[in-house]
RNA sequence: GGGCGGGUAGCUCAGCGGGAGAGCAUCGGCCUUACAAGCCGAGGGUCACAGGUUCAAUCCCUGUUCCGCCUACCA
């Protein structure tokens, strides 16, 4: 092989696009239906179609990834489904304001003119994120890509919406909603982000009806006053036991307001006497149904006060606080004000204040949908993983409100509800009525507003397969195998999947949850553009190649905690990818003329390197596929990490390098089926983490063939088992750790020749030394290796070593300073004190001997006489070196 | 207010009843023909605090404290 041809780095740039284009055009993401093997199948969360990559996705995709990749290399017929959701708000926003800069509105477009415009704006900006998943490698089957407006989808939301409708499962009402004055729509409650703000109370005196005096209330926000219709205080409260008045004068606009007494009212909470809004606010909502109060809605949908505000009509809501403040002053009704902190409530998507405003809207019903769905996770249809997350998804189930799911924007699923201009009657249906299904009647005018994206999105797990048609993509691949999200969106997302998913499929959406935790800065922020703390997931991809940073992800993926990320983590794993990238170079550079054909199975190999590589690489590939299973993403990585490098490339690199660069052929020929065994394994185990490097190496190593994405996961197999070669293999490695350790801190040159002497006790020991002496010399640079007799005279002039009961000695006279020596030793001898008095203490307690385990027991006293024996040793060197030095 | 999670080496984090670990950073020595994005060696921690259970606790229980997050109708 030519060495020229392959870089000294590796260059992610210059072959990530490469294979990424080599398996699209060879279809290896594709998912067929009739393939053999055991479905396994997952959907992606949903991208908005406005959105680019940040690390949330990468992290998300990532596992997915991985997830896919392995099954897909054991054999599953495996789906990854793709595609983005049509997010109504952020993108009707951000055509909105693109319309702005040209100096007009959709108002102006017209509804009709703005559907389009949006639909020309997905086509050219939409989607950039799915082309950012292919750059970070992303095996899904893009020939399946789904879009939340696309025709069958939205088929899918009518069925669903109609289906429900006739079950009495939705249905439309007046009620108090959360509004955004300004994207002017309702929203769920799960939009609104809840705020603590610093803000005030204010007490204002409400003068009684009749005579004088006056029933003081405190609100936070005076301008809702407009709309009181009530107050209220509680019937316990010793203040108002004997009140004589009925009423009282509403201030500034003079309305006569019932007083009401109700047991919700806080005696102690600031004046003890609460104002009551009953279309401003969603206590005051309830209390006002229960008391039939009037209600009476004082704001308009842009957050400015209504007709119903007599003289402040047509100010903004913030403005008007203002004004009536000045004007209950005027009126000396202003009593005080206090500082308060409280939580308000915000538009999720623009940050705006929400108002609590009546409205008619529409619902579903979820607490039959709840049901089935808490069920579900009860009975293990679905598990949750890691498990904490139950609890947190049944208390919302618990305590869930209906859902408001009709949003008065224009970009979405229209609601297919008619209502007729004649009867007034709502005629709900599949397809464009003719009709109104109660009175006859022609003239029909269709619901304006659409459903929220988040009820289509609840449907993306069968909606995405071609329901409500017969699919065989459903009979094959649902339930999916796993759903790999962020906890954020387990509410929004995953629950509701789970009720729509019971509903009309008659099964769960997925037998696992895997819940991943949040990608924050190195500070533990959660990232966001205004804090300016963002780490893009491309620039990293850039800077240090896709395969490290997704590599980075997995590693600190652990279950349970959140994702720190900082570029030192990602420029250290880079390295690693380096690492594989050179211990790959180094084996391609010794298998030239190598034919795997003709070559000697690789466990036939009697060299004790070669079966304890085998045996490692086995059982690290079992604890591997084991942490994939249990979606433990960073044990499966940091096993593979230190295998690869700390064994592989440290350890047995090294000691095969005399075989390869020797002259027996057949040594050579053997040691080479197993190292590029095992070099293949290790590829074949990264390649879910790093897909590309895995792959440009896979082609150029001999004994491939294809695309490693395609070829079979490793498994574990008994013939390459060989826990004696580990013993072995952990034996010699003390000795050349005791030596190396010598070397290190005796500051030996490593170009010193030394010879080293050990003394071992038992006869295998001795044999192991024996026939691997030329490994020990190889890996420690010594010249010679003398295996000491029983009761042969130790070397003079040596540093020594204690590896369990062997004893180690390099004479290095002339080499070195004994002082050196005998603070090496001293400090040996502290450690030693420190631990032998832990283990003698616990040998002392005539308790721990009764009733700890016997093995626990035995290895402790196993651990003190080695302990023991060792610090005779350490001190038995320490006279010696002191009699040398006189 | 309720719920959940966390405080382990200088930093970022694993581990979670019987030997305190990793990566990065630090210190010492090496351009050894795969790799200086590297190799060899080393130092560094009363595992937040206080009790309890246990023969044994970083790990289990209780309390305290600090920090996150979710959730909630005290105006």
């Amino acid at each position: 092989m030519n060495i020229d041809a392959l870089p000294k780095g590796y260059e992610p740039s210059l072959v990530e696009e490469k294979w990424y284009r080599f398996w699209e055009d060879n279809h290896l993401f594709r998912a067929e239906v009739e393939n053999p093997g055991e479905a396994y199948s997952i959907v992606i969360p949903p991208p908005n179609v406005t959105g680019t990559l940040h690390m949330g996705h990468a992290l998300n995709n990532t596992l997915q990834d991985i997830l896919v990749r392995f099954k897909r290399m054991q054999g599953y017929n495996v789906l990854w489904m793709p595609g983005m959701d049509h997010a109504g708000i952020a993108t009707q926003n951000v055509v909105e304001r693109q319309l702005a800069s040209e100096g007009t509105d959709r108002h102006a477009l017209g509804r009709e003119r703005f559907i389009e415009r949006v639909w020309e704006w997905r086509k050219k900006y939409g989607g950039i994120i799915l082309n950012q998943l292919k750059r970070l490698g992303a095996s899904c089957d893009w020939s399946r890509t789904r879009f939340t407006m696309d025709e069958g989808l939205s088929k899918a939301v009518k069925e669903v919406f109609v289906t429900l409708y006739e079950q009495g499962l939705i249905y439309r009402g007046d009620y108090i909603i959360n509004w955004c004055p300004r994207c002017q729509t309702a929203l769920a409650d799960l939009e609104v982000e809840h705020e603590t703000i610093e803000g005030a109370l204010y007490y204002i005196n409400y003068p009684y009806a009749n005579g004088g005096g006056s029933l003081t209330v405190a609100t936070t926000r005076p301008e809702t006053l407009l709309g009181d219709t009530a107050v209220a205080v509680n019937p316990k409260d010793p203040r108002h036991k004997n009140l004589a008045e009925t009423h009282v004068l509403l201030p500034l606009l003079k309305r006569k307001l019932p007083i009401i007494f109700d047991e919700y009212v806080d005696i102690e909470f600031g004046a003890g006497a609460l104002k009551i809004t009953p279309a401003h606010d969603f206590n005051d909502f309830e209390i006002g149904l229960k008391h039939k109060l009037d209600m009476i809605r004082v704001m308009d949908d842009q957050g400015r006060m209504s007709e119903q505000a007599g003289k402040y009509a047509g100010q903004d809501r913030f403005e008007c606080r203002t004004n009536i403040l000045e004007d209950l002053k005027k009126e000396n009704l202003f009593k005080k004000k206090e500082a308060y902190n409280h939580n308000v409530g915000h538009c999720y998507r623009c940050k705006t204040m929400i108002e609590p405003i009546l409205s008619k809207q529409w619902f579903v019903k979820v607490a039959p949908l709840a049901e089935e769905a808490s069920q579900a996770v009860i009975q293990g249809k679905t598990k949750i993983i890691p498990a904490v997350w139950e609890k947190s998804y049944f208390e919302w189930m618990n305590n869930i409100r209906d859902w408001c799911i009709s949003r008065q924007i224009w970009w979405g699923h229209r609601i297919p509800a008619w209502y007729c201009d004649e009867c007034h009657e709502i005629t709900v249906a599949r397809t464009t009525p003719e009709e109104c299904t109660k009175c006859g009647g022609h003239r029909l005018r269709q619901e304006t507003d659409v459903l929220d994206t988040w009820f289509s999105s609840a449907l993306w797990p069968f909606s995405t397969m071609g329901w409500p048609d017969q699919a065989p993509e459903l009979n094959r691949y649902y339930p999916t195998s796993t759903l790999v999200t962020g906890f954020d969106i387990l509410f929004f997302w995953v629950a509701r999947m789970m009720m729509m998913g019971l509903h009309f499929m008659g099964d769960v959406p997925f037998k696992d949850v895997y819940i991943h935790a949040l990608v924050r800065d190195e500070e533990g922020q959660k990232m966001s553009k205004s804090k300016g703390n963002v780490i893009d997931p491309l620039v990293m991809m850039e800077q240090f190649g896709t395969d490290a940073f997704r590599f980075t992800l997995a590693a600190l993926a652990a279950q349970g905690r959140d994702v720190r990320l900082s570029e030192k983590r990602v420029e250290g794993y880079r390295n690693f990818v380096n690492k594989i990238w050179n211990a790959s170079r180094l084996t391609m550079m010794n298998v030239v003329d190598f034919d795997p054909a003709t070559a000697p199975p690789p466990e036939e190999s009697g060299l004790l390197a070669d079966q304890w590589i085998l045996s490692r690489v086995n059982r690290v590939t079992q604890e591997v596929i084991n942490s994939l299973n249990e979606y433990r993403f960073n044990e499966a990585a940091g096993a593979i990490y230190q295998f690869a490098w700390h064994e592989f490339c440290d350890w047995y690199i090294e000691m095969i390098k005399p075989v390869l660069y020797g002259e027996d052929e057949r040594a050579k020929n053997q040691t080479r089926a197993v190292l590029t065994h095992t070099l293949r394994n290790i590829l074949k185990l990264l390649h879910p983490f790093m897909p590309f490097v895995t792959e440009e190496i896979w082609h150029k190593l001999p004994g491939t063939q294809g695309s490693i994405m395609i070829s079979s996961y490793p498994t574990f197999e008994a013939r390459f088992d060989r826990p004696e070669a580990d013993t072995t293999m952990t034996f010699i490695m003390g000795i050349i750790g005791g030596i190396r350790n010598i070397r290190g801190e005796m500051n030996v040159s490593p170009g010193a020749v030394i010879t080293a002497h050990v003394m071992a006790p038992k006869d295998a020991q001795k044999m192991a030394l024996n026939l691997n002496s030329s490994l020990v010399k190889l890996l420690t640079k010594a010249e010679e290796l003398v295996v000491m007799a029983e009761g042969e005279v130790k070397p003079d002039a040596s540093a020594t070593a204690v590896f369990e009961d062997v004893e180690i000695f390099v004479p290095l006279k002339g080499l070195i300073d004994f002082a050196d020596e005998i603070a090496r030793l001293t400090k040996e001898q502290t450690k030693l004190e420190k631990e032998i008095s832990v283990t003698s203490r616990k040998l002392a307690n005539e308790d721990f001997l009764a009733k700890a385990p016997r093995d626990v027991v035995a290895k402790e006293k196993e651990k003190m006489t080695i302990l023991s024996g060792k610090m005779d040793k350490v001190k038995q060197n320490v006279i010696r070196v002191k009699q040398i030095m006189g």
